[in-house]
DNA sequence: CGAGATATGTCAGGGTTCTGACATAGACGA
DNA sequence: TCGTCTATGTCAGAACCCTGACATATCTCG
């Protein structure tokens, strides 16, 4: 047995996976920064856009932020009349948002925008590979209990 | 041409990457509590572990932060005992910083539980799938100009 | 030799996100 | 029916990290 107790950074996944994600994160900045969003806010935008009536909490979860955090998103968002929020829940407590023409709009360039930077950065990859990498991430991210475990500061399911 | 100009959050590389680094660092979060160790501050032994001598600013890239930042992570660690730098620098203005016994057995303890969670996280892949996870990851980065490029907030080369 | 470029360490300030806590609303079981 | 549990929204406070700026130390080139 003994799979090396120690890492060795220029090989680790863990190492390279946080240079990766460190990267994206750059890139999408700065090609965010042009129309004036912030990545919490565009992911708020593109979560609503695929999955139209989703609450606060639902999108914190999906943008791996907090539910305070993502409130405040989403208070900035409806300021600039991106998003429409019902002032009282039907059901519950949880107020289903919804993107506005305007929202749609903004998220359409944005969305653009990134998909290209998605582009670029498996451009290298074959197209089997991408598949791969992706699946492997999902794995990795299973075996850590990530989506349905405890930390992160996700709940249970979403 | 025209290779989706969308993103779908199920299947897209960028987000399940973010997932699985949010994953793992809640993971190593939880796992280097018990050690009073923030993640920032294993980084910075474990780098110094592997490579000794590295200033400041060295330290920093290396662990995708400022040099401010970095700075208090070292003050922190210096204070608790775990590395030693020169009070003056013997050239230039960088001063390298080296482990003490101390820190040499936190570490070690450390990079042991670090260890066992990356182990956990890529145990469902084959290792062949393992090394090309890791090999593709790094080609995300470069083609994103993640470590020698611009933004994020690294700096040129380490 | 001296001006400019690059890199480092550090101080000050601000912003973003998190942790902790509380009240409310529905689901479930004794 | 009522107590318990879970989930949501929100307020307050603190922690963390970053941006901006400045002085210093080398190196390079005219």
């Amino acid at each position: 047995m003994a799979q090396e107790a120690r890492v060795d950074l220029e090989t680790s996944v863990g190492y390279t996976l946080k240079q990766a994600a460190i990267a994206l994160r750059g890139a999408m900045d700065a090609a965010l920064r042009p129309v004036n969003l912030s990545v919490p806010q565009y992911a708020c935008l593109e979560l609503l856009d695929q999955r139209p009536g989703l609450s606060n909490a639902e999108l914190a979860r999906g943008a791996f932020v907090t539910r305070q955090s993502m409130n405040l998103v989403l208070r900035g968002l409806q300021e600039r009349g991106l998003l429409t929020r019902p002032t009282t829940a039907s059901q519950g407590r949880a107020r289903p948002a919804e993107l506005t023409a305007t929202g749609q709009h903004l998220l359409n360039e944005a969305s653009r925008t990134v998909a290209q930077i998605e582009q670029r950065m498996i451009a290298s990859l074959t197209p089997q590979n991408q598949h791969r990498l992706q699946q492997d991430l999902a794995k990795c991210t299973e075996a850590l209990g990530g989506t349905t475990g405890s930390k992160a500061p996700n709940g249970p399911h979403l």
